[in-house]
DNA sequence: ATAAAGATGAAAACTATTTACAAAAGTATT
DNA sequence: AATACTTTTGTAAATAGTTTTCATCTTTAT
């Protein structure tokens, strides 16, 4: 389905990094300069990820994993994430659950922001909004410039009631 | 019976707010009107929360309280800073170290934005940029709108290099 | 002053995450 | 393909922050 798009145009560099992401290449190649080795559970583990679009906890993904290979364990899962974490494929939130949640980023540079319902503990993503074009981009400047801090990462979080709880009348 | 007191200058609302929770006052009535008592220790630990500007950690309020009170637990800190938390006066953070920081907040309607450094460590406040109206605002006002969330908190967290990282050349 | 409800401290329990270590698997070199 | 070398793994045990349990002590309304 790709191929009669593509055959005009020539993929551009964010295409072609996040077709390498969805193969895994990309993170093999990664990996293997930091001296590190692709394996059975990485490659498992990575594909899990990467084709989730929610917030998984360390166990989410143990579990799901677990199905097809019961064999690898949860320190395996915690030490994976740690290192794609360090590749800065994953993003890991702690959304004050007591256990962190790991979001896939590649290539997606553009931040959002999360809403937290603090009644029923749901979050959700304002992947929709474009929060650097609403103002972000202007808060960040102003901080880098006044504090001389060389911003990586923008991390923007609604607590309140959502839309259920509101109506819901739950508290 | 206000009013005749304070003829020449009329305290403001915010005023009123800030010097009873200065004095506990506030607190020891929320408190009472949830059923529950105003005890040694808690009084104890809401000065110090209340006078430090830092993001403290449990650990941090105990042995603050520890130098006076030796016979305070660390249990009642943990319940104490639940029950803060639960009426409004701290904010607990967790920056991702393993343990969860506490800000104090009474009053203070005004939300800033933290400054996380990924090589040191270090927590700043952005006390001094106002990120209302640097567009918070209008993020703010696109979200509750789009997605029908009632917002009660907002938390803008930069992770990067502080300054003298970034000098020191340190990672 | 007293009774009833709530709060406390010490120890034990819990939970998410990390570490230790011997065995297994990936990689580069023959 | 067999080798030798290194990294990774799984299990179990260790950690660390936080919560629970429970008997005792405080606070508060009467």
């Amino acid at each position: 389905m790709f191929s009669k798009l593509n055959r005009s145009h020539r993929a551009s560099s964010v295409e072609r990094h996040m077709n390498d992401f969805r193969r895994g290449k990309g993170w093999g190649a990664q990996i293997k300069r930091m001296g590190r080795r692709m394996t059975v559970p990485r490659r498992a583990i990575f594909k899990v990820v990467s084709n989730s679009s929610k917030h998984l906890s360390a166990e989410d993904i143990y579990m799901e994993i677990h199905k097809k290979y019961p064999g690898i364990g949860l320190t395996t899962i915690y030490r994976t994430l740690k290192l794609l974490v360090k590749t800065g494929l994953l993003i890991k939130h702690e959304f004050g659950e007591g256990c962190a949640r790991y979001e896939y980023t590649a290539g997606k540079i553009k931040e959002h922001a999360h809403l937290i319902c603090m009644s029923c503990g749901k979050v959700q993503d304002c992947s929709d909004i474009d929060i650097e074009k609403f103002g972000l981009d202007k808060i960040s400047k102003e901080v880098s410039s006044r504090y001389s801090f060389n911003i990586k990462r923008k991390r923007l979080v609604f607590h309140g009631l959502c839309e259920e709880c509101v109506k819901g009348g739950k508290k």
